[in-house]
DNA sequence: ACACAAAACTAACAATTGTTAGTTTATACA
DNA sequence: TGTATAAACTAACAATTGTTAGTTTTGTGT
């Protein structure tokens, strides 16, 4: 791993914490042991740390959904099932990330403000396309695709806020509960 | 509205807008044509500005599952239904004080922050005791509490982010869908 | 008309901000 | 060994931050 690498990752850890604006260039100096003014030997802007976090991972989630949106093999139910994973993966793996894209994507500027908001739109028309592709032909239930796409993905786009705690699951049984949940909901009909 | 509860509203709208560390008293002091300065004849700091958003929409959410879980004549169907429609209702009424909520919490500090925390702390147990009650009584599917309590909370805390768009809906077919969803889930089975 | 309080103002403070300039140290290759 | 490059450093900058002190304006009741 790179020293910019490294200042990246550390930044994003700060981030997460405490907000881009509450985090200075002296706090991510002090992280990785060296003075504020070395960071600009790898870095060219506290933006720019910004937006290599938020853009990469932006990246990541929209090449993974086309991925699995275009793959013929996958039926609505098995690309739902591959997205869910994917954010289960994601928000174990880099949860500060997926904080940092989540919620301080605000204080994106110019051009990155408006990448980060085309890959966002491209990721939610990607999951607007399955959804209704499944309500067409009849797999999933006619409500409003937009609730559905929202109510989905809420949940996904937020589990790095729980998801760590879950210590006395298995990722396979959190993902088989949270995909019995999402797809199939709560209530127990018929009871008894 | 007193002259106070109008900074603390336009505060709330800029802090939901930029983030708290964004937000500048003079950006705020300018929000309602007056002298940073003149803000401190009626709030003691910028600190006092978010705690009020913040308990004070903390509290309204707290006192409202309380009154939905200790009256009796609520079956658990009933009472996960009460629960949505305060969110959508309290989302779409005070969308920016649910965003701080949500996002600017973190920037507390001492006393306000371990008030918050356990108010937080307070609703998530009185969601969790819902649910384990429906699973008790076999209305709830038996799948991990916490997955089902984080899955549903998840979408309810951040119906500010998307509900002020669906004009095409009313609030009713919003919450009719919603519910569904959120309780049915998604996926059609024995189509055809 | 007068007094008093509420609420605005101006001016300033010490601290912190992102960033730059210029310099020194460490590393790698000829 | 000498040289070039990368990466650290010190020092400083102009701007902005939350907040305070002291003063003036505004409005209300007598």
């Amino acid at each position: 791993m790179t020293r910019r690498d490294e200042i990246i990752k550390q930044a994003g850890l700060l981030f997460s914490l405490k907000g881009y604006s509450a985090v200075s260039m002296r706090d991510i100096a002090k992280a990785v042991d060296i003075k504020a003014a070395s960071l600009y030997n790898h870095l060219p802007s506290k933006q720019a740390i910004l937006e290599a976090i938020v853009l990469n991972l932006a990246n990541t989630f929209v090449n993974h959904i086309h991925d699995v949106n275009q793959n013929p093999s996958f039926s609505t139910r098995q690309k739902l099932s591959e997205i869910i994973q994917q954010h289960i993966d994601l928000s174990l793996q880099q949860p500060e990330s997926v904080a940092v894209l989540n919620t301080e994507w605000i204080h994106l500027n110019g051009e990155a403000l408006d990448k980060f908001k085309a890959k966002r739109f491209t990721y939610e028309q990607e999951l607007r396309e399955i959804i209704k592709n499944g309500i067409q032909e009849q797999s999933i239930t006619k409500r409003d695709p937009e609730v559905i796409l929202f109510s989905i993905l809420s949940t996904l786009r937020t589990l790095n806020l729980w998801v760590a705690k879950r210590k006395h699951l298995t990722v396979e049984d959190l993902k088989a509960d949270l995909e019995t949940i999402l797809l199939y909901g709560i209530i127990r009909q018929n009871k008894s």
